[in-house]
DNA sequence: AAAGCTTGTGAAATCGATTTCATAAAATCG
DNA sequence: CGATTTTATGAAATCGATTTCACAAGCTTT
């Protein structure tokens, strides 16, 4: 290997005929330099292809440029685009992302963070509002700013970035009441640990008791296909079977969809399905998926736009609650009498 | 904010009674530090709550403990996916990993690649072969670890990990020759900058051609529900339309069939449909897609062992080809004559 | 033209860890 | 038992940048 020792700064500073502190001048803030002199210097790194150290750099100046993002996982898409647009959003401005996954598991959660905060970063991105005493207060006592998404529950520690999970829930029952239906069951994601799958179903539960109804059932699924085939065979097979059925994401309903097709039960004829998430699936199954919305995109969007602006104006846009949307489509359908 | 004054090295030093110097013995290597002057110090973090600061560790040691990928896009559960593997592969073993994103295009890479060196990073992951040859320069000359996914194409530069996209394109021809067909087009992913697309058009083509057929058709669409759906209207009205469809994706597979559906195009009846990817989407769709698997987990998690390696014996990883996989489900068929 | 500002620059201190080198104390050996 | 090796530790140098402080030279201002 050639290897040529690493180009420094200093070897910059000596090329361009100047101290470090100007070559520093020149490379950061842009304080006030002399026109022929940063061009030199600019000259000078580009002839050397001086690449800066980071570790240097953000030990002395306690700048990092650097956010983290814990997440479930990256395997769902709905997490996968968030985390897409907040890191486009994130590296136009020139801050670097770094990527954990929990797993859906605070303990883990916590343990991430520990070593973003390790890692220097200024800024992190944590999904839901479940999370470790621990972990908010390691964030605080470092002064580090946090947000929130994919919940918009006002909330006395951090920043929020999303929707009302309870309003969600809310929403999907009353769609599907609307429609006529009574007997309404529900797959719902695993609520251990999460928050959001909590709040939905809460919010579910609530609405149908407002309209003196019961939900016909509420099962745990996982967040797959095979989970919501499953869930949808146990529904279907008891002795009261829902003519509507809400599922926990999109995932779900197709598989719930599935089941239905291989048991030549006609969605909506005989039972209505609702997704949640709005994924690119739902207008790929047959039929098509009545679903909610999730703005994953805009909400990574968000939260970047939230931990890059200057703490200063961050204590105006704590808590950002974007708008949930019915998408209609061809698996819900009035009730037939 | 109470903000205390962060706990520093040499605070934890103070407290157990000892030296900067064992403070980082105990912390790090572990070498030969006396048990009890060890217990002393490990409760001395544990109480004071002691978080390295990382900067200055890997100014000093010049190991940064990090990672980096460049993918087109996490977007797409192709690439999530494999992500999803690396990140957790990597942080077992301490290793962050920081994404950016390309959008397929090799400036841009060049670009994040160059952001990701400044970061520090110890290796780093890339999609595909076709680089820019500053990228790879740039990352001999730091001496910084790199390994190209998704590809294996015995190449004298990089690692890689993948499987030969050529042999892919010239499986999906096989598939649809051996059922038959002699209509095949191809609804191909977009060339420009990405030589996966191309090695498995020219596998597709060069398959026929041993076999004495053309394509009828090789369209160039975006790796999308849409382009699959516009496509397969393209190919299916024209003169003579294709009695069997090779697609870039299972999503573009998936739009060609909702294309075929509303048309009350029979799959595979009047035309087959190959998708490829293996995603979930290819059980969820009617009638479900015969499809390529596309190992993206399991890439991920072999480009991490890869690069988690010592360098000495990454000499003998450097090319890992993995097998391709056929999955036959119901959207292709016999051609009826 | 003297006093006071600006502007542009460099010398040296500094960020918080790791590492090298030296050394005291303890253990082993012939 | 004196000589030698081993073990455990600390003092000080160091990684590569940024930042503070000082100061010279060139401008204003009166």
């Amino acid at each position: 290997m050639p290897d040529e020792p690493d180009v420094k700064l200093i070897d910059v500073a000596r090329k361009a005929g100047c101290s470090p502190a100007t070559v520093s001048r020149v490379l950061n803030h842009n304080a006030k330099v002399n026109t022929a002199t940063r061009e030199k210097v600019l000259q000078a790194a580009m002839d050397l292809a001086y690449v800066p150290n980071g570790s240097a750099r953000s030990l002395r100046s306690t700048k990092s440029r650097l956010a983290g993002a814990v997440i479930p996982t990256l395997d769902h898409a709905i997490y996968a685009t968030m985390v897409n647009s907040l890191q486009a959003r994130l590296t136009e401005n020139g801050v670097s992302l770094i990527i954990n996954t929990s797993s859906y598991d605070i303990d883990r959660e916590y343990e991430q963070v520990r070593l973003l905060v390790e890692r220097g970063v200024e800024s992190v991105v944590l999904v839901g509002a479940a999370h470790r005493r621990e972990t908010i207060a390691l964030l605080e006592q470092r002064n580090i700013a946090y947000v929130f998404t994919y919940t918009a529950k006002p909330t006395d520690i951090g920043a929020a970035v999303g929707f009302d999970n309870e309003k969600a829930g809310r929403l999907a029952a009353r769609h599907l009441i609307d429609l006529g239906h009574t007997r309404i069951a529900m797959l719902g994601g695993i609520t251990i640990n999460n928050d959001r799958a909590v709040s939905r179903r809460d919010g579910f539960v609530a609405e149908l008791r407002d309209n003196n109804l019961a939900p016909l059932g509420i099962l745990e699924t996982p967040y797959q296909a095979d989970g919501g085939h499953a869930g949808m065979k146990r529904l279907m097979l008891a002795d009261t079977p829902p003519t509507a059925v809400i599922c926990a994401s999109d995932i779900a309903a197709a598989g719930a969809l599935k089941y239905c097709r291989q048991n030549d039960i006609a969605v909506p004829g005989t039972v209505s399905v609702l997704g949640f998430d709005n994924l690119d699936i739902g207008e790929l199954t047959t039929p098509e998926l009545t679903t909610i919305d999730v703005p994953a995109g805009e909400m990574g969007r968000i939260a970047a736009d939230y931990l890059l602006a200057p703490a200063a104006q961050r204590q105006h846009m704590r808590i950002r609650e974007l708008p949930l949307r019915l998408v209609v489509r061809g698996s819900t359908a009035a009730l037939l009498r």
